[in-house]
DNA sequence: CATGAATGAGAGTTCATTCAT
DNA sequence: GATGAATGAACTCTCATTCAT
C-alpha cells in the first residue's frame, strides 16, 4: 500500500517503477503536476489529462507509471502525510507538558496551513474511498495513541487528572482541533487568530493541566 | 435558505411543486427514496435511475419534481437539518451549565446516530458543492452562536471564566464533538462508549465549569 | 388537409372539432397562442408547454384538439396563406401591365411585412417536413399560374415579347419577390427601401413590359 | 469566420486538431462521412452516431475530433462553400456582358447541382442557426458586391442603365438565380431545362444589358 | 371537457483506460 | 519509454404523447 512506500523504487504504484534516470523524472513530474492539480480542482474534477497536460507529458505516459488516477492520488497524499507527521518526530520533551500541548498545536497548525488546499481533497476523497479511509485512519491511530501515551506519562508523574481517559481524550481533542483547523483554512470559515490560542487554553484546560 | 427555495411552493427551474393530491404522493415517494439510495450509495455514486426505480415510478417523473439530483439532496438535507437542529428548540434553563453541556452533547449524540448515515454524505457533498457548503455554515452559525450566549451568560454569572472567548471556544467546542461523533458513527473508528462521557468531561473543564 | 380547410369545424385536426362553446374558444386560445409563440420561438424550439402556458390552458387540452404540434402549425400556416394570397383576389385590370406588376409587388411586399414573423417559421418547417413542403408547393402554383396567365394574355396582346416562357419567367419573378423579401425582412440583411423599387424595375424590364 | 476557426489548426473547445497522420486520416473520414449522413438524413435526422457508424469510428473517437454535431456541420459547409465559390475566381473578362452573365449563371447552376442535397441542409441549418446565418450572410455579401461591382463598370461603359442600382439590383438578380436553382434542384420543384434559359434572359433583359 | 401527472425512448457528451505506432 | 489516438459504457436531462382523475 501506499503509505507503507512513499519512497520512490517502492511498488506503491503498481506499475513498474521507473529503471531509468529520464523514467523517474518524467514520474515526478507527473507527480509534481499531479497535486498542483488535484489542489486547484478537486480529486472529482480533475482529469488525468490535466495531470500530463500540466506535466507535459503525453497523455499515454501517465499509465506508464500509475495505474489509476486513485493511484498518482494516493502516492501524493502519502508524501503529504510524511509532512504532516514529522513534527511529531520532534522531541516532545520540554518544560511543561502545557508547552508542549501548545508547541504541538501550533506544529500541527504551521503543517496543515502549509498543506491546506490538499487538506480539502483528502477530506473528499475520504468520503468516497475506502482504501483512503483506511490509510487515513491509520495515521491518525498513529498519532493519538502517542497523545494518549503522553498524558499516561502525565498522569502517572501527577500532572494530570486521573479520572481522564488518556485514549478518548486525545481522540477527542485531536479531532477538535482537526476540524477547527478545517472549517477555518479548508471550508473558509471566518478567520479568527484567536481560535488557536483558544485551542491551547481549551486543551489544556480540558486535560487539567497546570497552565 | 435551503428550507425557503427548495420547500414545495418554490418555483425552482424546470420543477414544479405538485397542484394535485396524487402530485404530492410521488414527489413524497421520490424524496424517501432519494434519502435511502443516497444514505446506500452515498451522492456521487446514486444515479437518478436508482432513486425512480426504487420510488416505483418513470425515470422521466424525477425530473417532474427536482430539477437535478443537486436539487433533491437539497430538500433532503433540509429535511434532515430540521431534525438535528429541533433539540436546541428544547428549553435550554437547567439545574447547571455542566448539567446543560451534558444534556446538549447527548441531545445532538441521538441526533447524529439517527441520522449518521446522511450525515456521512453530507460532509461528502460539502467537499465540492459550494451552495452546500455555505448552507452547512450557516446551520454552523446559528448553532455555535447560540452556545456563544449562553457561555456569555455564564460568564456574566460568575460561572465560567472570563478569560474564555465565547465565539472560538464555542467554534473548537462544537469542532470536537461533531468531527468526534462523524469518526466514529460515520468513518467506523472503533467504537467506544467511554468516548461520549470523555466529551461531556472535557467540555465541562474546558469552560473551567464545575462538574 | 390543412389546406383544404382553414375554417373551424374542418376536421383538419384530426381531432374532433369542438361542438360546444366553450369548446370552440378553447381551441381558438390554443391557435392564436401558438403562432404567438411560434414567432417568438420558431417550431423547434417551441414546446407543448409553452403554448398551453401561454393560452393559459392545461397542458392536457392541447391534445383535445390538436393531435400534434405539426398539427397546429399546419393550421397556424394555413390561416397565414389565406391572408397572404388575399390580394391576389383583388381585380389585377389596371391601368397598364407594368402598374400592375408594381401593385402586386407592393401587396406582396405588405402582406409578407405583416407576416415576416411566421414567414421565417414557415421557412424552417419546409426544409424537413415534406407534408409542409407539398403544401407550400401548391400555394406557390397557384400564384405562378396566375402570373404565367397574365404574361401569357400581355404577350398575346403585343404588350410583353414573345421570346419568354410565361410559366418560366412568373417562377423566376416569383422566387426572385419572394427570396428578396425573405433575405430583408426574416434573415435581417442589411435593410433598404430602394429593394422594392429595384423589385419593381427588374421585374418589369424582364419582361420587356413599357414602364 | 469559420474557414478560420473551424479548419484544422484551430483550437476549437474539447477537439483538437491531429498531430499524427492516422488522427488526420480519422478526421477527414470522420468529415466524409458527416457530410454523406447529412445529405441522406439531414441535420435534425443525423446523429452523431450515424456518422461514427458510417466512418466506422467508435463514438467517442467523434469527440476527439469535433466538440459537437454543429462543429463538424460548419466544416462541412465551409468546404462546400469554398467548391461554390470557386467559380467566382474565374476571370470574369468576357466577350460581352450578356455572356459573362451567362457564364456565371451557368457556373452556379453547376456548382448547385453538384452540392444540391448540402445545398438543401444549409438551408435547412440557416432557419435555426444565427453563428451560421452570420456565415451565409458573409458569402452573399462577398458574391453581391463582387456582381455589384460588375454592372457599375458596366454601367460606366454605357454598356447598361444608369437608372438601376447595382447593389439592389445584384442582391435581387442573386436572390432569383438562388432561389429558382433551390425551388428546383433542392424542393423538387418540376424540373425544367427552360428555366435555365429563362434565368439568363431575365437576367440580362433586367439589367438592359445588349443580349 | 379540463386538468396535470406519468411515461420512457432517446440523444449528446464525458472520460478513464487501452492500444497501436 | 513516449506518444496520442481509439474505445464505448455510462449518465443526465428532454419532451411529445398518453392516461387517470
Amino acid at each position: 500500500m501506499a503509505s507503507e512506500s512513499g519512497a520512490p523504487g517502492g511498488d506503491a504504484a503498481g506499475a513498474g517503477a521507473p529503471l531509468t534516470e529520464r523514467g523517474a523524472r518524467t514520474r515526478e513530474r507527473l507527480l509534481t503536476a499531479a497535486r498542483e492539480v488535484f489542489e486547484e480542482r478537486g480529486f472529482l474534477d480533475t482529469r488525468v489529462a490535466h495531470i500530463t497536460r500540466h506535466a507535459k507529458v503525453a497523455y499515454g505516459s501517465f499509465y506508464t507509471y500509475f495505474p489509476s488516477k486513485e493511484a498518482v492520488f494516493l502516492e501524493v497524499a502519502d508524501r503529504l502525510f510524511a509532512d504532516m507527521t514529522q513534527h511529531d518526530l520532534v522531541p516532545l520533551e520540554g518544560p511543561s507538558p502545557a508547552a508542549r500541548v501548545r508547541r504541538a498545536n501550533r506544529a500541527y497548525y504551521e503543517a496543515y496551513r502549509r498543506n491546506a488546499k490538499m487538506m480539502a481533497i483528502i477530506e473528499q476523497v475520504s468520503t468516497f474511498n475506502v482504501e483512503f479511509q483506511e490509510m487515513r485512519r491509520k495515521h491518525r491511530a498513529v498519532a493519538v495513541s502517542r497523545s494518549a501515551k503522553a498524558i499516561r506519562r502525565w498522569q502517572a508523574a501527577g500532572l494530570a487528572p486521573a479520572d481522564i481517559d488518556p485514549e478518548m481524550a486525545s481522540r477527542a481533542l485531536a479531532a477538535m482541533v482537526d476540524h477547527s483547523l478545517y472549517l477555518w483554512l479548508v471550508q473558509g470559515e471566518e478567520p479568527d487568530d484567536r481560535l488557536l490560542d483558544t485551542l491551547d487554553t481549551l486543551s489544556i484546560r480540558a486535560l487539567g493541566l497546570d497552565p
